[in-house]
RNA sequence: GUGGGUAUGGCGUAGUUGGCUAACGCGCCAGAUUGUGGUUCUGGAGACCGUGGGUUCGAGUCCCACUAUCCACC
């Protein structure tokens, strides 16, 4: 299980916020931070691996069901990779498929083996269990593959989830064996492929602390908790957290799935957590909901089609040095694709730099004051 | 000047043989979206139907005049 290209070094801490540094065979991991997801090999809205460069994105995070049902993980193999196909040459997570496959699988489809679903491209009927999704994040050879995990809906009864968690842990077990082989055969893309197992347990404390205490026994490169940000309310999460996270391994990467607002984050790393990962700073840059660092700018609206200024006057990003947002107003309107290259890589660039500044605010002590400022400022109307 | 056509929310239009609180698209406004089933979804505001008369129980729909505008002709 060791891995001598692998290493956490935990640089300070502050109350429960971690400040870490991630080595890996792919280059190195300033946390927290934000990966960039990018489902299908690339970031929705037409960002190419240049454009991540020059938005200071650290890791790119692919997703192991799409990338299996168009164009197939055996001929990304072939080609050499994820990393040589992307040309991304940085970090990369995958996601292991257990989230798309439990929204589109129905219920009693669960089986101890796995899940069969149907794919929403052509509906083909696809099975897949710990070894299917281990097999393919392999052939993809991301620098971090996730857990083959059941993400049980946020109102599942208790005793539902009490038995989901134990088949989640029980397929953590296959997923760590089989991805051991897999690195070691003939030709593996990358024997350092890293596991992160994921905690579950909905909003059930007693369950999540169990589940924790359970994983960070298997002694796994990372732990994830998955399953929140699924229609409980802030305060149930931010609960699960404080009782969750205190029990996966301090000297490990705690990676909170999913989630989400920049609010979300300043709490989360407030309560220890280092990898985050979220669609919203895309979907919302292609739905012109603009973030900066005094509120949010709803572009398409009428009051900026002659607003000569940035997006945000105080943003570095090459959007902002360059564009104003009546152009990328107008951009958007006219549906020129260009307009939601901006939007997604300025709103990403934001995340990216409020990561930054997290890290900044950790490395000078000062984390408390910064999170007290940032939510204040968050909050300012545009 | 003559003949013909058209006048409906900011814009473009639908309104059946006159019949319930005038519809739709765009635009505008406001929400939603959390390990992406790829320019999304939901809601809201806004029109005394060019103006003035007339017919009728009832007119955006029919009649008259006026005004504006378009086309053709002189």
């Amino acid at each position: 299980m060791s891995n001598n290209d692998y290493t956490y070094e935990l640089l300070k801490t502050e109350g429960r916020a971690k400040r870490g540094r991630v080595t890996t065979v792919h280059g190195v991991i300033e946390t927290p931070v934000f990966m960039n997801v990018a489902t299908a090999g690339a970031i929705k809205g037409g960002l190419s691996a240049e454009d991540l460069e020059s938005i200071d994105t650290q890791v790119m995070l692919c997703n192991t069901y799409h990338l299996h049902v168009r164009t197939g993980d055996p001929l990304i193999k072939k080609l050499g990779g994820l990393h040589k196909f992307t040309t991304w040459s940085g970090p990369i997570l995958t996601d292991s498929g257990g989230f798309q496959v439990f929204s589109l699988a129905e219920l009693r489809k669960i089986k101890e083996e796995g899940v069969s679903f149907h794919s929403h491209i052509d509906g083909a009927n696809i099975f897949m269990g710990p070894e299917e999704s281990m097999q393919i994040q392999a052939n993809l050879g991301s620098t971090i593959a996730m857990a083959f995990d059941e993400c049980p809906p946020a109102l599942a009864e208790k005793d539902y989830v009490e038995n989901s968690v134990a088949r989640t842990t029980r397929w953590l077990i296959r997923c760590r064996d089989r991805l051991e082989q897999l690195k070691q055969e003939e030709g593996a893309v990358n024997p350092h492929q890293l596991l992160f197992g994921i905690n579950q347990g909905a909003v059930y404390a007693d369950i999540r602390i169990d589940h924790a205490k359970r994983i960070a026994e298997m002694d796994l490169d990372g732990y994830a908790v998955g399953g929140l940000a699924v229609g409980e309310t802030h305060e149930q999460m931010y609960y699960i957290l404080d009782e969750t996270v205190p029990y996966l391994p301090q000297n490990k990467p705690t990676y909170l799935m999913g989630v989400g607002t920049p609010q979300n984050i300043l709490e989360g790393v407030d309560r220890g957590i280092d990898f985050f990962d979220c669609v919203y700073p895309s979907r919302n840059g292609r739905h012109g909901n603009l973030y900066t660092n005094h509120g949010t700018v709803r572009i398409r609206n009428a009051k900026y089609a002659d607003d000569m200024r940035p997006i945000d006057e105080t943003c570095g990003c090459p959007v902002c040095r360059r564009y104003s947002r009546a152009y990328v107003r107008h951009l958007l309107k006219a549906e020129e694709a260009l307009g939601l290259r901006l939007c997604v890589m300025h709103n990403l660039y934001f995340y990216n730099h409020l990561m930054q500044e997290i890290r900044d605010a950790l490395d000078a002590g000062n984390f408390a004051q910064y999170k007290k400022y940032k939510l204040e400022a968050l909050a300012e109307e545009q």
